[in-house]
DNA sequence: GTTTTCATGTAACCCGTTACATGATTCA
DNA sequence: TGAATCATGTAACGGGTTACATGAAAAC
């Protein structure tokens, strides 16, 4: 009765959105689709899809189950049929898991501008209403302006007493948060001007829309193009 | 017979090796003059002050206690004058205390790369000496080149199948940390090619040095002028 | 004389990790 | 056939916050 986890529950949730998975790809999902996302443990994982299964926002279902033995009878036989054999276990988003989900995607309170609660929301701005969207930018935007206020008031106040690589950091740290405050002035700018295109129809799917539907975001230089010596592997 | 919180100690330690203080001061230096430092509440910060000073590194000093009992009668005179009147406590480093705080400056660890870790430890490098400054930024900086490569991989697998957000997360995420490992690169330049200012000496004390001693670092537009049209436009 | 700010502390809880335990599948 | 990777799980702990309790000094 507890992990309620906000940010990885709400993430959970609108990964499922897309597509049922089980919880080892989620996993993996969570760390490098979205953008911010720090590594979350199994032992944080795990029990959260517990809980949210416990909710009813969940239902597991049998993966692909090896569910007839198959023609490799090499397996030992187990001993008790019942004794579950473990099998990976899919997830998927239930009715009422996609109308809690809507719900979370719509209400915006002040923790939606923290650090990485805020990165959460952006990834999935994708099924965020504009409206929306606009409170969550503008919201962080003046969460940074007062943090910025308040390292420039400290800064002033204390200046002559630090040392030079104090100084630098302190100068570096702010320069990042007038960085994103920037970023956001654009972000926030291409949503005024970007048409409409996510209507507030409840209806809408999700999925779809590659088609650039997603109007206005500013053009950055690309730095992910193929790349020729990649590879990775 | 725990709470060896690594980042919260080192940056407790440093602060009183440069003057004594009490706990409620020591905190809100924690928040400002350290560049990064996030609010360490004081369910944290006393108790860890506890186990400094039972590990022998601090001790406890009366601060402007009111010795003799004030005028004022008005309050109900305590049962017993034993059961300790509550006064400022000022905590001093010890001379272990000096010792040990020099020790954790000298060893880098692969912890030292790590986003907070990092940051306690550049907020020392007034005291710390040259050689290890520059193990510790060139750790930051291949720390931070493995995560763009990391990021640069995922990106390249799966840029077809992301929405324009979680795209634009992505790269303003990748850019954040392309621009820190061009400030590392400043910084370890001006770092090779700066006169050796903290020499080896074990007996050197902080505090002076004021006296632009921190040679060459890079020079940065200075942000805090009172910036008569700025506005953050 | 009352409200703010300074100042110290504690207990309950929260979110998450580490280290471990288990087993299935794939591939050299 | 054995190693690597996929896959699921749990118990113990770690590091931190919140909310609370207390009280002195300063400011209004």
């Amino acid at each position: 009765m507890s992990r309620r986890s906000g940010i990885l529950e709400f993430a959970v949730l609108g990964l499922l959105r897309e597509s049922p998975m089980h919880g080892y790809e989620l996993r993996k999902r969570l760390n490098t689709s979205l953008g911010i996302f720090r590594a979350f443990s199994y032992g944080t994982l795990y029990p959260c899809l517990k809980t949210l299964v416990a909710s009813g926002w969940l239902i597991e279902e049998p993966g692909s189950v090896p569910a007839s033995p198959p023609a490799t009878s090499r397996g030992v036989a187990p001993a008790s049929s019942l004794a579950g054999r473990r099998a990976k276990i899919v997830y998927r988003l239930t009715a009422e898991g996609k109308e809690h989900f809507e719900e979370l995607l719509s209400h915006t309170g002040p923790d939606a501008w923290e650090d990485e609660h805020f990165a959460a929301r952006f990834a999935f701005f994708g099924q965020t209403e504009r409206e929306v969207r606009m409170r969550v930018l503008e919201g962080r935007r003046s969460r940074l302006e007062e943090r910025l206020e308040k390292m420039r008031a400290s800064l002033a106040r204390t200046r002559e007493r630090l040392d030079d690589y104090t100084l630098e950091l302190q100068r570096h740290g702010m320069e990042s948060v007038e960085r994103e405050v920037r970023w956001l002035n654009e972000l926030i700018e291409s949503e005024r001007s970007g048409r409409d295109q996510r209507r507030s129809s409840p209806e809408s799917s999700p999925q779809q829309d590659t088609t650039g539907a997603t109007g206005g975001l500013p053009r950055h230089r690309d730095n992910t193009r193929p790349d020729p010596s990649d590879d990775t592997k």
